[in-house]
This record gives structure tokens, sequence and C-alpha cells, in this order.
DNA sequence: ATGGTCGCGTAGCGA
């Protein structure tokens, strides 16, 4: 099976994309964030014509996230696990923003865990988004150990902003005073690995490189200026099973694309 | 140091 994640930056201005990148690449789930849409108002119809089975935890305007899965294929519906941390937004009386969704994904090999996750940017450094971040960060480190006790292959993955090394990035010094690398940010990310996940992607090549993002501005995908934030975190139960990864990256560079590209994993399950 | 570009929703915030 194939797992994918996908930062589509607004379902509203990329719905032909993202049906032409299924209808492409045809992954069996599908993690999608930015969705930028309430449940009520996304284009499900659309996907579900692909024959994909559609879940979302969306709010208005911003954030949100989706998981599909492939009924063609012989998926089930996404099956609800748990959506949120529970985490407080940065801003008084905000609530919870659309960050997390947790499903299982049953085909006809077997069940995986699943999180689609967006965490926040944490921009500006220092300040209350990037404590929410470092908050965030502390709250998925506390539900990636309940997974693991689960002892379930598990696949978390998404946008964790977060650029975990300096290899990662284009050029250390432009971002240097960035929250996606800041020490505390990484400290944070590098404790998920030290847990025990197998960061998929960095497998792709040991000594960096690989970029799944390329900054609108500037001309950043015509200068190669991009970095690593689009991560995908696998179970001892999932890393034994890898197959193949990696990053689609031509569809960055289409027409109305989006800032990021599509990363995935090719499961033996 | 600044400005550079998008999306959502239709001003200004977020990235």
């Amino acid at each position: 099976m194939k797992i994918a994640t996908f930062n589509i930056n607004g379902i509203k201005a990329r719905l032909p994309r993202l049906l032409e990148w299924l209808a492409e690449t045809r992954p069996s789930v599908a993690c999608l964030q930015e969705i930028k849409s309430q449940d009520e108002t996304f284009p499900g119809n659309e996907i579900e014509a692909l024959g994909y089975h559609v879940l979302t935890h969306g709010q208005k305007a911003f954030n949100g996230v989706a998981v599909l899965t492939d009924g063609k294929a012989g998926f089930e519906p996404p099956k609800e696990i748990q959506r949120g941390l529970g985490i407080e937004g940065p801003k008084e009386g905000e609530g919870e923003q659309a960050r997390y969704l947790e499903v299982d994904a049953t085909g006809p090999d077997g069940t995986v865990r699943v999180a689609c996750l967006y965490l926040p940017n944490g921009n500006p450094h220092p300040g209350p988004k990037f404590n929410y971040k470092l908050a965030w960060m502390a709250a998925l480190r506390t539900r990636m150990a309940a997974i693991w006790a689960e002892e379930v292959p598990a696949v978390v993955l998404g946008d964790f902003n977060v650029i975990p090394e300096d290899d990662d990035v284009f050029s250390v010094r432009a971002m240097a005073n960035d929250a996606l690398m800041q020490p505390e940010s990484r400290g944070a990310y590098a404790r998920l690995l030290g847990d025990g996940w197998t960061d998929a992607v960095r497998t792709l090549n040991p000594r960096g490189g690989v970029w799944t993002y390329w900054d609108y501005q500037a001309g950043a995908w015509q200068r190669d200026h991009g970095f690593r934030i689009d991560h995908i975190l696998l179970s001892p139960e999932c890393a034994d099973r890898m197959r193949a990864v990696g990053v689609d990256k031509a569809h960055r560079g289409r027409e109305k694309a989006s800032d990021h590209a599509p990363v995935w994993l090719e499961l033996s399950l």
C-alpha cells in the first residue's frame, strides 16, 4: 500500500491539481493539510467520484486536515480514532485549531494506523505562536507514545514545519531566525526519533538535500531554494515493511501548484 | 533591511 502526505494550501484553489495528482499517482491513503475549508463546504463529491473515501477535520479559512482512502483498491472509509490533540490556539478564547486527524486505514492486506498532522508554523520566534508550536509538539509526543504502546503498524505524517538538520535547507543563513529550525523545534522533533520512530524521507539521502517545500516568493522554486518539512514517521512494525519512498517534485512545478510537493511511502502491507 | 507571492474571502492575516 502507498501512503502519501500533501499540503495542498487551500482546497478551493487546488482542487484541479489534487484530482490530477490522485488520478496519476493513486495513493492508497492520502493525508492532506491546509485544506482551509470547513467540513460542510469541502468538495468531497468530486474526490469521491475518483473512488476515494473522504474524512475531513476542517475550520473556516485556515488550517484543516483530511484523510482519503482508495475505495477502488478495496480500502474501507477511514475509521476515525481521534481528531485534535486538545491544545488551545495561541489567541485568547480561540479554541482548538484543526490540525490533527488519526484514523485506521483498512485495505485488502490489513490495517495501518495513520495520523495526519499540520504542525503549527511557530513564527514569529520568539513569542506566543512559538510557544504554541512547542506545546503542540509536546502533546504530539505524548499521543505518539500511546500509539507506540498499542504495537500496531503506524504512520505519523504531514507538514511538521520543522527543518530537522542543516542539510535539510537550501541556506542555513537565510533561515537561521525562522521558527522552523530553532534548536527547540529541532529538539522536539529529534525526541520523536529518539523514541524510536523512523524518518522515512531521510532515507532517500542520509546526506540531506531533499526538499519538500519551495516558497512562492523570491523565485524559490526556480532557484531550487527549498527545504524538508513534510515528514513520514514509522513505527517499528512499519519500518521493516518500507519498500519505497519519494517526493513528487514535478507537481510543485505545475500551473497553480501548492508550495509543497506530495511525499509518499510504499509499504509491503 | 526590505520585498518578494500566494490563499481565503473580500480586509487583513497567515505562511
